[in-house]
DNA sequence: TCGATTAGAACGAACGTTCGATCTAGAAAC
DNA sequence: GTTTCTAGATCGAACGTTCGTTCTAATCGA
């Protein structure tokens, strides 16, 4: 049974490795069987095509950033305090997990599956449905600025991956001082 | 003479729309052949190899890109007028580029081809190099507030991009509020 | 007629995928 | 405790297809 696990996320990090170093185009099976250490017979046991192999993966990156943003995430703190934290969540996330990030890039730009259904699956969680309450223009019952919800993102955790990119990192100080003058551009009063 | 080059214009042409529409991942000569109208033969006619058929269209929308950007620009405008002028360059042109943007985005984020060239050809540009002059902090002897590089590019220009990828267009009105809010926000005093 | 241009058949290589053989570990039978 | 059975895990050669690219012969414009 341990076995079993090991060698599905062998794989699924050997693709991983493989589009981040490589690319979507050049990411080949018999690169991946050579890579993790599975042949190719083993791969399609675990996974029925390359489609559905490269689809495993990003669930298994999108909920590893799922949880990264919410650590720590408290329902009771404010709307101020709630975006301070995941936008340093955030940042630590992209930091910390760069080979994430690029392959998160790629897979978003490239259109190689379907999006559609997995962002259902995110916006129908509790909390993210919780804090977009609170993330919206206050006509709207919100607390921030009349800014177009694409506008939010960006200036929020598109800032944060951006930054991430950055060949040095950033103390929390200059963090801290970014976020708050993000919050202060974005929010009412 | 004309045909020549709207023989390449057409084979370039039917790339973009093959990579926007299927991925960098899915894009055959078989098939760009199919969709320009031009044989195998004479795509290689013109162009060495594949790789050098992207790299060429990436040169071809970069150069529309950054035309595009600069339009109507003119060295006598201050700071803000230029960030603000520029700015909604970005936008239209993300706007009524569509395939274009998509295109840049995908081939930015796979790896297909070095950049590092690309972007050195780009800040040697006499008017970059004017611009980038005001847009640092001011301790660097810009204009702007302490923040690092990657943060303005975010703030900016990335904020153009996300905002052009939204269903609806935005008016004139509202991009332009947007654009101050952003000035505000990254400008000293 | 002659060089440039073109179409499309053809090439070897590499692709994603399949498949039967083999291995392994633990349950069942005695 | 030993043997038998079995289901899943694993391998790697091989498949048919499609890839990027090349080649040859036909066509075109001068």
């Amino acid at each position: 049974m341990a076995k079993k696990i090991d060698k599905k996320a062998a794989i699924l990090d050997a693709m991983l490795d493989l589009v981040v170093k490589r690319g979507f185009h050049d990411a080949p099976m018999s690169a991946l069987a050579r890579k993790s250490g599975a042949s190719p017979g083993v791969i399609y046991h675990y996974f029925p095509s390359k489609n559905d192999l490269i689809r495993a993966l990003y669930q298994r990156v999108a909920a590893v950033k799922h949880r990264a943003f919410f650590e720590g995430y408290s329902h009771d703190m404010s709307a101020r305090e709630s975006l301070l934290h995941i936008w340093l969540n955030a940042y630590r996330f992209y930091r910390t997990h760069r080979k994430e990030a690029r392959f998160l890039d790629q897979y978003l730009s490239s259109g190689y599956c379907k999006t559609s259904e997995d962002e259902e699956a995110e916006s129908a969680d509790p909390t993210v449905k919780r804090i977009m309450k609170w993330m919206r223009p206050k006509k709207h019952g919100g607390v921030l600025k009349d800014l177009p919800p694409e506008a939010i993102d960006s200036l929020t955790l598109g800032l944060a991956a951006s930054l991430a990119k950055a060949p040095k990192a950033f103390s929390k100080d200059t963090l801290t001082r970014i976020a708050e003058t993000v919050w202060t551009a974005i929010a009412e009063e």
